[in-house]
RNA sequence: GGCCCAGUAGCGCAGUUGGUUAGCGCGCCGCCCUGUCACGGCGGAGGUCGCGGGUUCGAGUCCCGUCUGGGUCGCCA
């Protein structure tokens, strides 16, 4: 249909006769001269029509029309070259024009220049789709599919396609429910990861799985979260921690170099969940800048200041933070109660060194004293504080920080930092974590309750569940999860030590993941993964905004897919045949009822 | 579920303490134009001010409710 294609033209094809099929981006009529703008998914080329007949077709030609024309290639005349595009030294001379189909007025322009709001360009999103950018998203996803394939398949990895309509997983996520014709009353769940499966596949002695696998969970919307999402999945046989994070740095190591011309320095460095948290408040701490958390809970032991009489007291130093306008202070009391905090205690380090803001004169002399160097403060900075709970008081301290990064402008935009997040604990106290608790042992897993100890915590975990340590690890860059995944256990016995510490029972294992645990007394081999956030990673990697760059047909907030309008409504007579409304007959299926699962798993979910 | 912001022409926005016929830019339609490249010139069309109620002589503007979108906390990795 075309001979080349319009953004490849160069002075070489100079003299050349070409066909070129494409839209007409833009037109600039002249009267005896019109030129148009040819667009492909090459690039553009600029077409001119002279006088005569094809000047007065090319007159009646719009935004949009798609187009097939024949022309010569010849150089654009002395001083009319446009450097601003590779196809800037050439033009094509029009002979022949074929209108293939018309466009309709644009419901936006599709101008690079002009802002247009993300909900009309979704509605939209196959004329969205025709602009460079979001184009170079959507490739530069295509290209992330391409590396990882091509890492993992040199390394022997199977791609396996896992089912989406399955029984429910136990992730800590709600999930979609599909209604079963032939079952009615009964329903399938969409995954929220391929977890299970991909465990039953080492069990199916394929050792060495991956796939770039569609997840569902049925959650409120974030900035970027999206119902459905993707993981790229990865499970290993006869491994340690230490080999799928051999593997997941490879991965991760041919994406940045290829597509962000970046070599991440390997070996990742890594970090103690324990020190993350100590030091940057958050288990995804972002490297990039300094600003750490102080401890000060042994400084102020003895602190008249009731407010500081705390389990934790902890601090962060803005720099330059004491010439802020009361209102800014005042702001940042505002922002503390918007997360759930009393406040944010502060002092400012006057130019002499001495203390002001409200609290200073709560504190001993003492405690003044040797404040700016406890946190190391210089003249001029601001100290933030927490005090309360640990994990609530870094947890605000965390976010103080970033909010710190953001203001001060402490980010460099274009550095990337990794850190691997490792020897995270098995367990929480329920009451730290607000989860819904699978079982009733008072602790839920922090990560998901397949996930193997530490090998030094194999023996004494439910001895000390508070302390024992999982062999997990999270893979974090620039302050975003991207990746995590740990070593499973895969013996009956030590599942069961697991299960009890969670506090469900043999009963309740048994319905719920049943088929897992018949499948681990075969032989079940030693093994462990890691699943890649997709979305996130190709985010990164092109620079957009958001998640919604980088899916060709996102939702937008509520789950609303602003181009189709689902979801909708049924018919009565569909819902009727789905069964929506039946009551399940009873039958005496393993595993029992729908599993509704608590909070029972983190795996890897990264979305 | 809580909180914050937004919703005015196809798109992006302005609209003062409530006051005549709701504006601007781009786009669209028509005409003109032989070297533009975000071409230019002249003319024109296009509005349920998200929706519903209320206050008022009078509401785009004030109040209440509601819907949609974005952000954020809860939730969710």
């Amino acid at each position: 249909m075309r001979t080349h294609e319009a953004g490849s033209l160069r002075a070489d094809h100079a003299g050349q006769s070409v066909t070129l099929a494409g839209w007409v981006a833009r037109r600039r009529d002249h009267g005896g001269v019109i030129f148009i703008d040819l667009r492909d998914a090459s690039g553009v080329a600029q077409v001119v029509f002279r006088e005569g007949e094809m000047a007065e077709r090319a007159h009646r030609l719009r935004a949009e029309f798609c187009v097939r024309l024949t022309g010569e290639v010849v150089l654009r005349p002395e001083g009319n070259e446009n450097p601003e595009i590779p196809t800037g030294t050439i033009e094509v001379t029009a002979t022949d024009l074929e209108v293939l189909s018309e466009s309709a007025p644009l419901p936006f322009p599709l101008d690079e220049h002009l802002e247009v709001g993300e909900e009309v360009r979704l509605r939209h999103r196959y004329l969205d789709l025709r602009r460079a950018e979001p184009a170079r998203a959507i490739r530069m996803r295509s290209e992330a599919n391409r590396i990882a394939r091509e890492v993992l398949h040199r390394r022997n990895f199977v791609e396996v396609e896992t089912p989406t309509m399955t029984r429910s997983t136990p992730e800590g996520a709600r999930d979609f429910l599909i209604p079963a014709r032939l079952q009615p009353g009964s329903w399938y769940a969409l995954p929220q990861s391929p977890q299970l499966f991909k465990q039953l596949l080492m069990v199916g002695g394929l050792e060495r799985y991956f796939q770039i696998a569609r997840c569902y969970r049925d959650e409120d919307f974030r900035a970027d979260r999206q119902p459905e999402f993707t993981q790229l999945d990865i499970e290993m046989s006869f491994v340690d921690a230490e080999d799928v994070i051999e593997v997941s740095e490879r991965v991760v190591a041919a994406l940045w170099s290829e597509l962000a011309g970046y070599e991440i320095p390997t070996p990742i460095p890594r970090l103690s969940y324990h020190e993350a948290m100590s030091r940057y408040g958050t288990d995804k701490p972002d490297l990039r800048f300094g600003v750490e958390l102080t401890d000060l809970t042994e400084y102020f032991a003895n602190t008249p200041f009731r407010v500081f009489q705390a389990p934790y007291v902890g601090a962060v130093v803005m720099p330059g933070g004491a010439d802020q306008p009361r209102r800014r202070l005042d702001a940042w009391q505002d922002w503390a109660k918007q997360r759930g905090a009393k406040g944010l205690a502060y002092v400012l380090v006057g130019s002499d060194g001495t203390l002001s803001g409200p609290v200073a004169k709560n504190l001993s002399e003492e405690e003044r004293e040797g404040l700016a160097k406890a946190v190391g403060a210089a003249a001029g900075d601001c100290v933030f504080f927490a005090a309360g709970s640990p994990a609530a008081s870094r947890a605000l301290l965390g976010a103080v920080r970033l909010e710190i990064a953001e203001m001060c402008d402490l980010i460099d935009r274009r550095a990337w930092s990794f850190v691997w997040i490792v020897d995270a604990p098995m367990f929480e106290p329920v009451e730290d974590s607000d989860d819904v608790a699978v079982g009733s042992g008072g602790f839920t897993a922090v990560h998901h309750p397949f996930t193997a100890p530490e090998p030094e915590w194999a023996d004494s975990f439910d001895q000390h569940p508070g302390e024992a340590l999982a062999s997990a690890y999270d893979l974090v860059c620039n302050g975003n999860e991207i990746g995590g995944g740990s070593i499973r256990i895969h013996r009956w016995e030590m599942q069961q030590r697991v299960f009890e510490v969670l506090g469900i029972s043999r009963e309740q294992a048994q319905e719920k993941f049943g088929f897992l645990l018949e499948a681990f007394r075969y032989g079940p081999p030693p093994h462990g993964g890691v699943a890649f956030g997709w979305d996130r990673i190709c985010m990164l990697l092109t620079g957009a905004e958001s998640l919604r760059d980088v899916i060709a047909f996102p939702k937008s907030g509520g789950g609303f897919d602003p181009l189709t309008g689902a979801p909708a409504p049924i018919t009565a007579e569909q819902r009727r045949e789905a069964g929506v409304d039946a009551t399940p007959a009873k039958r005496s299926a393993r595993g029992g009822e729908s599993a509704s699962n608590g909070g029972a798993d983190r795996e890897a979910a990264t979305q």
